[in-house]
DNA sequence: AGGTTACATTGCAGCGCTGCAAAGGACTAT
DNA sequence: ATAGTCCTTTGCAGCGCTGCAATGTAACCT
C-alpha cells in the first residue's frame, strides 16, 4: 500500500477533502456523523497526514531548533530533555544543533542562512556570540536566548538569577564555617558574562559576611568541564595556603575538583568542601554527592518554549522580556557531613 | 523585504523559473551567461530556496533521524558529531531522538508513526528493542542499525567486531601480567547482546592464554555509566580476593571503577589495572588516562550514512549487510606505568 | 542545402495540504 | 409561507518548488 492522501480519505468517506482536513485538525464544528465516517475511512486506509505538505500550505515548518554549544554536557542534555516534550506538546518538532561554542557557527544560525526554512523559531544558548553579535541576527527569526546574554529588547531571555544563586552557594559555604573560599570558573572576557555573574555573587556573599576576598583564589577556566576543575584544583592544592572550600561554576568542574582532592588523600567535605552549579544527575549519584545550585530546568524549558510559541504566533514584533526561573540550593555530601537524604 | 521566490528571481533575470531551479541545483548544462544572470538576480534579491517546497515537490523530507538511547552519554554524543557532518555533506539534515532505551518509544519510531514524513531514513542504536522487535518495523523505512543487533537481512548493521575487540582488551591485561581479571558490564538477558559479545571476548582471551575464568568476577550492570562502574568496583574490592585488573564495558564504567579504586587508596594501574571501551574524550584527559578500545567512530558514521543514502535512493528493496568498522587498542596510563604519549 | 544531432531552455502539471470565503441546508422568527 | 439566521460543508486557488517531456535553436553531418 502506498501512502493514501487526504483526497483518498475524502472519496472513501464521501465528503470533501476540506472536511477531512477539518476532522484531522480537530477544527470547526463537524457533526459526529461526519466525523465518524471520516475517522473510519482514515482507519481503513491507514492515512496519516503529510507533514511536509501541511507545512508548505500553512507556511510554517513545524519545527523549532535548539542550539547548544555542547551536546555531551549533561546540563544541556538535561535541558533538552525538558524542552523536547514541551515543544512536542505545542505541536512542534525539535531540531538540535551543536555549535562547539563557535562564534561563526552561532552567528550563521541566527542569520539568514538557507536552513532558515527548516525552523519557525530558535532557542539558543550562546557561547561564542557576544552581546553585540546577537543584535546582528535576522530580525524575522523568533528567538529566545538562554543563559547569560540579557535581552537587547528584541528577543526574550530566560535564565535564573545567577548572582543571587551564586551568592547563596557561597553563603552556604560560609555558613558551614569555611573562611578561605576559592572560586573555579571565572571568565574575565566579553563572552564570559555568565561566569562573571557568578563571580559577582561570590564577592557579594563575602561582602555580606564581612569577609575579604582573596583574589588569587579566583581561578579562571576556558570551559566548565571536569578537566578544568581538576586542573584548577591541582593549582589550588599546590599552594602553601590552600582553600577550605571551593565554589565551582558547574557540577562538572566540581566533579573534577573533587576527584583531584580525593586523589590527594583529602577528605571532602571535611578537609575541603565543594559546591557546584547546575544539579546534573551525575552529581546526585557520585561519592560524595555534590552540593549544588539547582536551576529549575523544567521551568526554564517551559518558559522558553511558551515565549517562543508566542513569538512565532505573533505577526507584530514582540518586545523582548527577561524571564527568571527559580533555583534552589541543594546541600549534599560535598558540603555536609550529616546529610542522609540526597536528591 | 519578504522572502523572494524562484519566480521573482526568474523574472528579474529574464529566464524561466525552471532555469533558475536548474542553476540553484547545479543541474544540467546551463551556459555561463545564463548562470551569471541568474546568480546576479539571486544575489540582488537575497533569494534562498524554500526547503519545504522543494521537499514536497521532490517527495522527500531531506532529513534523516538518528535515534540514540541517551544524548548525554559521551559515546553517542561523539558518534553524533561524526554523523551530522557526514549527513550534511550528503544534503541531509539530521534530527536527533533520544529514547531512554525505552522499548515502546523505539518501537514507535521504527513503525508507521505520523512523524514518518519528517525523515527519509533512520540510523538507530537500539537498546530496549530486541532482535525480534526490529523485524516488526515499517518495511518502507530505510534503516541502518548501530551497535549489536545483527541484521535480519532487511536492514544494514554497522558496528565493530566486539568479540575481537574485547579479546584484545583482555589479552592486553594478560600481557601486562595480570591473572585475576574481572569484567564489569555483562547483561545476561535478550537485549544485552552487545554486552554478551564482550563477555565472549573476555572468555576467549582467557582460553587463548590457558587461564581459567572466575565466573564470580563477571559483574552485571543494567547500564554502562559511572555509577554502575563505581558500584561494581566496590563489590569487587570488598572481596577477600580482589582482582588485579578489570575490563570495563564502557569508558564511563571504567571511570567510575577507577574513581572507587583511587578513593580506597589503591594505585591504578599498579594495584589494579583498568581498561575501558569506547574511547571517549574524557578518558583521554583524566588522571590516569584510561586505556580503552577505540572504535573508529568516523568510519562507523560514514558507513552508516553512506548505506542509508543508498537505501533512500533505491526503489528496490536492498538486502541488508553487515558492515564492520575498525577498532584499535589504546593502551594508556590505566594499564601501563610508562606511557608518556597519550592521545 | 537539407537533415540530423545535441544541447540549453521552457511549460505544464502537480506534490498534499490549508486559508478564505462562499454555498448549502436546517431551523427559527414573523 | 417567507425571510432571516446559524452552522456545517464545500470549492477554489495556491504555498514554492521539481519531474518530465517538449520546445527552440545552434552546430554538425553528408
Amino acid at each position: 500500500m502506498g501512502e493514501s492522501t487526504l483526497r483518498d480519505v475524502a472519496e472513501l468517506a464521501g465528503v470533501s477533502p476540506r472536511t477531512v482536513s477539518n476532522v484531522v485538525n480537530g477544527y470547526a464544528r463537524v457533526t459526529d456523523a461526519t466525523r465518524g465516517k471520516v475517522e473510519r475511512a482514515i482507519a481503513v486506509l491507514g492515512y496519516r497526514p503529510n507533514v511536509l505538505a501541511r507545512n508548505l500550505a500553512a507556511g510554517r515548518s513545524g519545527q523549532i531548533v535548539v542550539v547548544v554549544p555542547y551536546l555531551d554536557t549533561p546540563y544541556f542534555a538535561e535541558l533538552l530533555q525538558a524542552i523536547i516534550p514541551a515543544a512536542r506538546k505545542a505541536g512542534y518538532n525539535v531540531l538540535i544543533d551543536q555549535t562547539d561554542g563557535d562564534r561563526d557557527h552561532e552567528a550563521e544560525l541566527i542569520g539568514r542562512g538557507p536552513r532558515r526554512f527548516l525552523f519557525d523559531g530558535m532557542i539558543i544558548s550562546p557561547l561564542g556570540l557576544s552581546q553585540a553579535d546577537l543584535s546582528l541576527r535576522d530580525p524575522a527569526l523568533p528567538l529566545v536566548v538562554l543563559g547569560e546574554r540579557p535581552s537587547d529588547g528584541t528577543f526574550d531571555h530566560v535564565g535564573i538569577d545567577d548572582v543571587a544563586a551564586s551568592t547563596e552557594a557561597v553563603r552556604h559555604l560560609i555558613a558551614i564555617g569555611r573562611r578561605r573560599i576559592a572560586a573555579i570558573g571565572d571568565q574575565p572576557y566579553p563572552t564570559g558574562e555568565a561566569a562573571q555573574l557568578r563571580t559577582r555573587g561570590f564577592r557579594a556573599a563575602h561582602a555580606a559576611a564581612g569577609l575579604p576576598v582573596d583574589e588569587s583564589l579566583i581561578i579562571s577556566t576556558t570551559r566548565f568541564n571536569r578537566v578544568d576543575g581538576a586542573t584548577a584544583m591541582t593549582a589550588l592544592l599546590d599552594r602553601p595556603d590552600p582553600p577550605d572550600a571551593v565554589f565551582c561554576y558547574s557540577d562538572l568542574v566540581a566533579s573534577g575538583a573533587i576527584h583531584t582532592a580525593l586523589q590527594r588523600g583529602l577528605r571532602v567535605p571535611e578537609d575541603i568542601a565543594v559546591i557546584g552549579y547546575d544539579d546534573i544527575e551525575d552529581g546526585r549519584y557520585g561519592r560524595p554527592t555534590i552540593s549544588t545550585i539547582s536551576p529549575d530546568k523544567k521551568a526554564i524549558a517551559q518558559l522558553a518554549v511558551a515565549r517562543l510559541m508566542m513569538r512565532i504566533g505573533s505577526t507584530e514584533p514582540v518586545p523582548g522580556v527577561e524571564l527568571r526561573a527559580a533555583h534552589r540550593l541543594m546541600p549534599r555530601q560535598s558540603t555536609l557531613t550529616d546529610v542522609s537524604a540526597t536528591s
